[in-house]
DNA sequence: CTGGGGCTTCCAGTGGGGGGAAGGTCAAGA
DNA sequence: TCTTGACCTTCCCCCCACTGGAAGCCCCAG
């Protein structure tokens, strides 16, 4: 299967899948003429790679899960570290963003938001030393 | 003052400085030596930067951010439409970043994390064209 | 044999800086 | 006066995870 079945399939594009052999991720097979030929695994890991991207896994991380998941003999307990550190970085992004949204949605609720120039979302950003 | 004493006045690193004058929002003048001078006046605008970019404002609006500042006749309406995007933005990562977290929580949760393989987090990355 | 769509590689850019080299400048101390 | 060390400058590359585009090869239908 050539690269744009391969984008299709794994509902990656084929930048991607391109980026993703270049850093060694996956290494598909080449035909005669040079074009990459995908083999079902080659799908089924770029498939693997999309749903851990999607849980926001780095790329290094996905290159473990990935071979955690190669390795038969591998303990859960790995896998489920990775998660939880995982997790604390997401639980971490969240918190930053909820801490600036409350500030923001305080100072956008205290705008009135008219043709005036008084704003209190400016005037806050420019608190001198505070 | 030099950029030292207004990466400690305006609690940003001197890189960040550079940088920021380099992309101009600010302009701070020069000794004869070339040496970078900050009037109090540049180090308002750092701290309001710094202030902007700790709500997750991008760059191009901290530049929009401070021309409104320094419009004195805008309206503030202009402001809390920003701010109002801004929020937007904010809140459509923290969804996607719960989604992720609930995701995994759950497939976290599902994992026993001991030395046997078994591994729905692992399973469920592999899941085959779901 | 021509056209168009696919494929390849390579280069550059994104945002928001960070690291570090190479070299100029300045003030304090011996 | 000389030296030392802290400071300053510009310059270029690096980060992440791609994305866009150019230049050029390959393959098949008409």
């Amino acid at each position: 299967m050539n690269i744009k079945g391969a984008a299709e399939r794994s509902d990656l594009p084929a930048k991607t899948i391109r980026y993703y052999e270049e850093i060694g991720l996956i290494r598909p097979l080449r035909d005669g003429n040079g074009y990459r030929a995908f083999r079902d695994s080659d799908i089924h890991k770029l498939t693997f790679l999309g749903r851990a991207r999607a849980l926001g896994f780095t790329i290094e991380d996905c290159r473990v899960l990935l071979s955690l998941y190669e390795d038969k003999s591998r303990a859960s307990a790995d896998v489920k570290a990775l998660a939880k550190r995982h997790l604390g970085q997401i639980n971490g992004k969240i918190a930053a963003l909820e801490s600036m949204r409350d500030t923001l949605t305080d100072l956008y609720d205290a705008c009135n938001g008219d043709h005036r120039p008084d704003c209190p979302i400016l005037a806050n950003l420019a608190l001198w030393g505070g």
